[in-house]
DNA sequence: CGCATTTCCTGGTAGC
DNA sequence: TGCTACCAGGAAATGC
């Protein structure tokens, strides 16, 4: 999304906003924006963050069913920005979102007081050194079930419940398995399959199940490729154990019980 | 402080 | 066919 939105929007001015929701924690200062000049693109675990020219910044997260287009959306528009034309066609980002879970607001640049998770998030898992000697050393220091840890943004970014699946299948760890419980070894393996299983998403554009669309409006083609997640009661590709789905912090959460044994 | 639980929200769908 | 009830989950708020 990020590398799809960043010629589009590099350099443009946010002439006006338009909010078509109510002002809140998940829509705010944004009449701040007007008239500031768009000068990045970044991306914090799923969180884009757009530094703007009069020391703000954009803070964007698409929740669920959050997506952006120039075009406009026939429903569900919570916010939309008109932007400066390069050339002669005016130019918008319109944000919809469906189910409401998503965020759209502006901040002082570098102050996520009122985004704790962004505040505490870990390092990136695809960065050049995703030290995953430090990885071990954080998963150390929580007691927490190593699935909602992952899904808490704290001990890498951007892990969400469809890839923590994933990864935990891939490195054949239990997702009750206390965090603190995981050796050097299953860490390594765990910091690895995070790494192979967002890599091999990115390449087919992300998981599309229902809702999800590139910024070009295309389905993501990784959902051919999920081993357990939405594969519940279908053999383990590993073992051929029935995988079972079960309900961990409220998440849907499959695993095989046989390959994924608690340490 | 940190972990666990609850809340927000709407479209799709199962069940009758 | 049409109605109701329930399910999906990222991050924040609340509870302990």
């Amino acid at each position: 999304m990020r590398r799809g939105l960043e010629p589009y929007l590099l350099g443009r001015r946010i002439l006006e906003v338009k909010l078509h929701a109510p002002a809140g924690p998940k829509y705010l200062n944004l009449e701040r924006a007007a008239g500031q000049q768009i000068l990045g693109l970044e991306r914090r675990g799923k969180f884009l963050l757009l530094p703007l020219s009069a020391g703000d910044e954009l803070i964007i997260h698409l929740g669920m069913t959050g997506r952006l287009s120039a075009e406009p959306f026939a429903r569900h528009t919570r916010v939309e920005l008109r932007l400066s034309a390069r050339g002669a066609e005016d130019a918008a980002l319109h944000f919809q979102d469906v189910r409401r879970f998503g965020r759209f607001l502006l901040v002082a640049e570098g102050d996520y007081s009122k985004l704790p998770t962004l505040a505490q998030m870990g390092p990136e898992p695809l960065a050049k050194p995703f030290d995953e000697g430090g990885f071990y050393a954080r998963l150390q220091k929580s007691s927490a079930p190593i699935k909602p840890y992952l899904l808490s943004q704290r001990p890498v970014a951007g892990v969400g419940n469809i890839y923590a699946d994933e990864a935990l299948w891939a490195a054949c760890i239990h997702p009750l398995t206390p965090a603190k419980h995981l050796s050097k070894q299953k860490a390594q393996a765990l910091a690895t399959a995070i790494r192979e299983v967002l890599h091999a998403s990115l390449a087919a554009q992300g998981t599309t199940l229902r809702d999800y669309r590139t910024v070009n409006g295309e389905v993501g083609g990784f959902a051919a490729a999920l081993q357990v997640y939405s594969h519940a009661g279908e053999p383990c590709a590993r073992c051929g154990t029935l995988l079972k789905r079960i309900l961990i912090a409220g998440r849907g959460t499959v695993f095989c019980p046989r390959c994924q044994k608690k340490a």
